[in-house]
DNA sequence: TTCCATGTTCCGCA
DNA sequence: TTGCGGAACATGGA
């Protein structure tokens, strides 16, 4: 029994989810899927749903960016692709215990359950085909941590890019998995101000940068993405009002693409 | 009461 | 045509 939701769902998270998910779930048999939101399915049919995964099981799952995909062994390939939006999670549970505020679907596996979880519903759940089919729809770009995020790739990509430095690392297309708390995090640690302009960071700006995001991403991972328990340099621990950065100045906040971003002045240039 | 929130998508403008 | 910024989406907490 163990409760997973409210966190914030970029790579790290999602990547946590997975073990989660992985740890829990797989190869159970599922008995009955229960939906009581059904906007959640983001036009795929309750009975579609339903008819995939009862009966069947979880085989493996897959992590890219912030999606998760789950191979629902059936005979035929199929997977269900599992976003958490903005506060979504997972939850397993045995069977005396109620779900969870704002579960939207559960997956009954006999006596034990795993509720999704989202508050906002920004999230969803919809049956796909082909993982790879989607991130090809969706344009995804490589994920953050994959061996195909390649230097040389993420050095091309953001020459000559007029947008801001912070949009570029979250804009899904151009790598899959940072948002805006990694962002500032993985900016941070760069020494860089997230309203700088992408294609204006020189080599070597853009190759510790790079650096970062290996860096950051890992750590976080490494920590479960529990931003309480991460190192003190981490900016996380210091990201919010009157916040103060561990070089001993003022954390900062402002709209950069849209988003509240957090920095310090004295260390981000 | 008003504002704001960790994600994604769509619309309008340059 | 393409790329960009901002609004919209849905809900609830401060």
């Amino acid at each position: 029994m163990y409760l997973n939701w409210g966190v914030m769902p970029e790579l790290p998270d999602v990547e946590i989810l997975k073990k989660y998910l992985d740890r829990h779930c797989l190869g159970l048999k599922i008995s009955e899927v229960k939906v009581l939101e059904r906007r959640i399915l983001r036009g795929t049919a309750e009975g579609k749903i339903k008819s995939m995964l009862e009966g069947r099981s979880f085989v493996k799952s897959r992590r890219h960016g912030k999606h998760l995909f789950v191979e629902i062994g059936n005979g035929s390939l199929s997977y269900i692709d599992l976003h958490f939006g903005m506060d979504g999670g997972l939850a397993f549970f045995g069977k005396e215990d109620p779900p969870p505020e704002y579960t939207r679907i559960i997956f009954r596996f006999g006596d034990n359950y795993l509720a999704y979880t989202s508050r906002r519903m920004l999230g969803g759940i919809r049956a796909i085909t082909s993982p790879e089919d989607f991130i090809e729809q969706k344009q995804l770009g490589p994920d953050a941590l994959s061996p195909a995020f390649t230097r040389e790739y993420f050095l091309n990509v953001i020459a000559g890019k007029k947008t801001s430095i912070k949009a570029a690392l979250m804009d899904q297309q151009i790598v899959a998995g940072i948002g805006n708390v990694y962002s500032d995090e993985i900016l941070y640690q760069a020494g860089i101000l997230p309203d700088t302009r992408a294609g204006l960071l020189d080599k070597k700006q853009s190759q510790d940068l790079y650096e970062k995001i290996e860096h950051v991403l890992k750590t976080a991972v490494r920590y479960d993405a529990d931003g309480e328990s991460f190192p003190r340099y981490f900016l996380l621990r210091h990201r919010h009002k009157s916040g103060n950065c561990p070089c001993g100045g003022k954390v900062t906040s402002s709209k950069v693409a849209g988003r509240t971003s957090y920095f310090c002045p004295a260390c981000q240039k």
